[in-house]
DNA sequence: CGTGTGCTTGACAAGTTTCAATAGACGTGG
DNA sequence: CCACGTCTATTGAAACTTGTCAAGCACACG
């Protein structure tokens, strides 16, 4: 178990079979009997906002399971400017170019305190031998990537500020289970949309004007999801 | 072989084994002995500019390796807006979501005439079952992809429009190994970069005008490489 | 109780879209 | 072989959106 207000690195021991995500994560389907052979070599890593997950470059050692919290992937421009391609959530796989012996290619910041399970390659790869159906769900995490990957371009690099504002707000409303959902600094949100932290800000105060939505904190809100999703002419569900 | 003039779908015999691409494609590392007991299951597939590869929505059947040509994958706002979210070329994966039982994600329609070969699901699984190295391969493909898009959300959905076009003119150039590459439509090239024919059609005469590029025809053009990188600040090699 | 950091707002400049008109390329059929 | 229609590319002018620069505000932290 997790010892309360500790950081880092922390070995598990009981912590995999309670985990309240290994439904969805990488061991969703996993033997317990094979899974326990290797599971002294997975290390829980809880790291606070701002802090690095990894870093772009750097040999991709582990893959790491997001248990908690918002992780942003980051990369850059020869000029510096830069870019998050994508938010990873409860249940993601970050760092999962590791697993074909890459290097890491973002920046792996947490945007809120982040809790993670960190998984050596060459644990995954025992795993795998072992239970080929590994195979299969990590190539599924192989698709939600790409298909994140794709839907932020049609999504939320498309059209005028305020659609993309919008369209970022119903993910993350629809990716919490709260009423209100963590938003973002409006400099990342602007990175993520490719949008300068003014314009952010402006169109997040006109859509509090409007009504759209509200803010619990500065870092918390509220959505009229059904108003936002009509704006747009997304599905209402 | 193929036969000549013909359209649409040819039995492959003996084109596999002398198959230009297969070096970056599919059975990069196969054994001919046991892809020989399933090869008699691919087909040749040529299509003509504006055709569709497939669909989007279709259930995922098969999965197609670009011998020739340049396929535009695309997805649509609920408004009909367009995005194109990807290119492929020579040795790339289409419609490789097909593998993990997915439909498919986007529309693939051919930008010149394509030349592809389509492989069964169910072939990849049972060559995979014999050689396992196929897996590798085929996260490998999947990592392209990502890397791919990661990279079209940094470097062609990022900043002015003359940076945009420029980064894409690059990619374009970088990718034939002719000295004259394919120059897509206007319009296509907006759907990339998330901006109107207009400025993109103003943005190329600009670049002509500067002596940046040189049209041989209106889709096929030449470029000064070195001063399209200076001006991105992109790497010289 | 200052100081820093991030958010907001304003005014103006720059960039992009929109609408409209023209020019060019291409294929078809007279 | 040329006229015609279609489709794409180009260009202009005006409207609009977004970026830039600058200042003020609010909250958290030391």
């Amino acid at each position: 178990m997790t010892i309360p207000g500790s950081k880092g690195e922390i070995l598990t021991n009981e912590i995999c079979k309670v985990c309240t995500v290994r439904s969805v994560a990488l061991f969703q389907d996993l033997d317990l009997e094979v899974f326990n052979k290797f599971h002294s070599a997975i290390r829980e890593v809880e790291i606070s906002k701002g802090d690095h997950l990894y870093t772009i470059g750097d040999p991709g050692e582990r893959v790491f399971t997001i248990r908690q919290g918002i992780v942003k992937l980051v990369q850059y421009l020869p000029d510096g400017t830069q870019r998050i391609v994508r938010l990873l959530k409860q249940g993601d796989l970050a760092g999962i170019e590791a697993t074909t012996g890459s290097t890491y290619q973002h920046d792996a910041i947490a945007l809120t305190s982040v809790d993670t399970c960190a998984i050596p390659v060459k644990t995954v790869e025992m795993l795998a031998a072992e239970q080929p159906q590994l195979h299969r769900t990590l190539l599924t995490k192989w698709q939600d990537a790409l298909s994140t990957s794709d839907s932020w371009l049609t999504r939320l690099s498309t059209g005028p500020s305020r659609y993309r504002v919008i369209r970022l707000l119903i993910w993350l409303a629809e990716n919490t289970s709260e009423k209100a959902f963590y938003l973002p600094g409006r400099e990342d949100i602007g990175n993520m949309l490719a949008l300068t932290t003014e314009t952010v800000s402006r169109t997040i105060a006109d859509l509090r004007r409007d009504g759209l939505i509200e803010l619990v904190r500065s870092d918390f809100a509220r959505a009229d999801l059904r108003k936002l999703k009509a704006i747009v002419k997304d599905a209402t569900d």
